[in-house]
RNA sequence: GCCCAGGUAGCUCAGUUGGUAGAGCAGCGGACUGAAAAUCCGCGUGUCGGUGGUUCGAUUCCGCCCCUGGGCA
C-alpha cells in the first residue's frame, strides 16, 4: 500500500507536469508518470515529456523507459509502479503521480481484475479475425461464449470485443466473470491527495496549438523520422501517439507542414475532450478540481 | 463591359420534376476494467446571397441587383 500519495490528473496541455514538479520539490517527493505515451523512449518532444534536466530534480520515474517496439499496457505500467514501491522508495519520498491517462489512475486506485497474460499468437488470431470478419461477426461469437460480456460491449466496438474473446480463450472461462472479481488498489485512499486540472476549453485550445508549433520548432519532425525509420508495426501503441501519423504524412509529402500541424492540433483537441469527459465522470469525488496550477495552494 | 459557372450548417458539398433541406469534416455531449494519445456511441433550423414577380405555396421558375471564380474584350 502506498501511503500519502499525490495524484494529479488533467487533460493534455493543462500544465500538470509543472505542478507535479513543484509539489514534489516542496514535499521532498518524487514524480511518477501516469501517462501511457510518455513511457516511450523515442518521442520525448511529441509526447511533451520533461527534459532530462527537468526530470533530474525532483527525480522523475517511469518516463521514457520503454522502447517503442514494445507494446506497453495498463497492466505493465501497474507492474512498473509495483516494482518501484517494492524498493521502498515511496516510504522515503512521497510519490506524485501525474498524467493524462484516466485508466491508469483507475487501475492505481481500484486495481485491475486478475486477467491472464495473452500470448501474442492468440492476440494476433483475434485481431486478424476482426480485420477479416468485422466487429459484428465477432460480437456474435462472443455472444455465444460469454453473453453477459457481449451485452456490455457495443457490436461495433471491435477492440473491446477482441479483448473479451482473447481473455475467454486463454482463461478457459468467461471474461465477464473475471471482470467481476476486482483486484485491489495500490494507493491508500485515506491518505491520498487528488487534484484534477480543468482548464477552460478555449484556453486549452490556444495552448494546444502553441505547444504543437513549439514541438515542431524543437525537433518533433526528427523524432517522427527516427521512429518511422525503424519500420515498426503501425498498430503498436507508440505509433499511435498523436502527431506521428500527421507529421509522417507531411514527411511523405502528402500535404504541407501547416496542414499537418492543423490536423495534429485537431486530434489533440479531440483527445483533450475525451480526457476531460473521463475526469469529469470517472474520477472519484474528493479530488480537488482547479482550473489552473496557479490555483493550487496545497 | 459581355459570356459562362457558382453563391445552401463553422468548412467542403449534395438536394428539392415548386410543398421551407441533408451528408462528410469540424464542434458539442457521453461511454470506458491489461492497445486507453486507444476504441466506441449520441447530437444537424440553416434569413437555401438580396430583392421584386408568377403561384394557394418559391430555397426550387422568371426579372433585376450584389458577391466569387473562369473566359472574351
Amino acid at each position: 500500500m502506498i501511503e500519502n500519495a499525490v495524484l494529479i490528473a488533467g487533460p493534455t496541455a493543462s500544465g500538470k507536469s509543472g505542478l507535479a514538479a513543484d509539489i514534489a520539490r516542496r514535499i521532498g517527493g518524487v514524480v511518477v508518470n501516469a501517462d501511457s505515451m510518455q513511457v516511450y523512449s523515442t518521442l520525448r518532444i511529441l509526447t511533451a515529456r520533461p527534459s532530462e534536466a527537468e526530470a533530474a530534480n525532483p527525480p522523475h520515474y517511469l518516463y521514457g523507459h520503454v522502447d517503442p517496439a514494445i507494446a506497453h499496457s495498463t497492466g505493465a505500467w501497474l507492474r512498473d509502479v509495483a516494482g518501484l514501491a517494492r524498493t521502498g522508495l515511496f516510504e522515503r519520498r512521497r510519490p506524485v503521480f501525474v498524467g493524462g491517462t484516466g485508466l491508469y489512475f483507475s487501475a492505481l486506485m481500484k486495481g485491475l481484475p486478475d486477467f491472464p497474460e495473452i500470448p501474442p499468437s492468440v492476440r494476433e488470431k483475434w485481431r486478424h479475425a476482426l480485420a477479416g470478419d468485422g466487429a459484428a461477426r465477432l460480437h456474435s461469437v462472443l455472444a455465444e461464449r460469454d453473453p453477459a460480456a457481449a451485452r456490455g460491449i457495443n457490436p461495433t466496438d471491435g477492440q473491446r470485443i477482441v479483448r473479451a474473446l482473447e481473455v475467454c480463450e486463454v482463461s478457459g472461462g468467461k471474461f465477464s466473470d473475471l471482470r467481476a472479481s476486482e483486484g485491489s488498489g495500490m494507493v491508500d485512499m485515506t491518505t491520498m491527495r487528488g487534484i484534477v486540472l480543468e482548464p477552460k476549453r478555449q484556453l486549452l485550445r490556444e495552448r494546444i496549438e502553441n505547444r504543437l508549433r513549439q514541438m515542431v520548432r524543437d525537433g518533433a519532425l526528427d523524432e517522427v523520422d527516427t521512429l518511422l525509420r525503424r519500420g515498426l508495426d503501425p498498430d503498436l501503441p507508440a505509433m499511435k501517439a498523436i502527431g506521428v501519423r500527421e507529421l509522417a504524412r507531411y514527411l511523405a509529402g502528402e500535404f504541407s507542414l501547416d496542414e499537418a500541424i492543423q490536423l495534429a492540433v485537431i486530434a489533440t483537441r479531440q483527445y483533450a475532450k475525451r480526457q476531460s469527459t473521463w475526469f469529469r465522470h470517472q474520477i472519484p469525488q474528493g479530488f480537488a478540481r482547479i482550473a489552473s496550477p496557479a490555483e493550487w495552494t496545497g
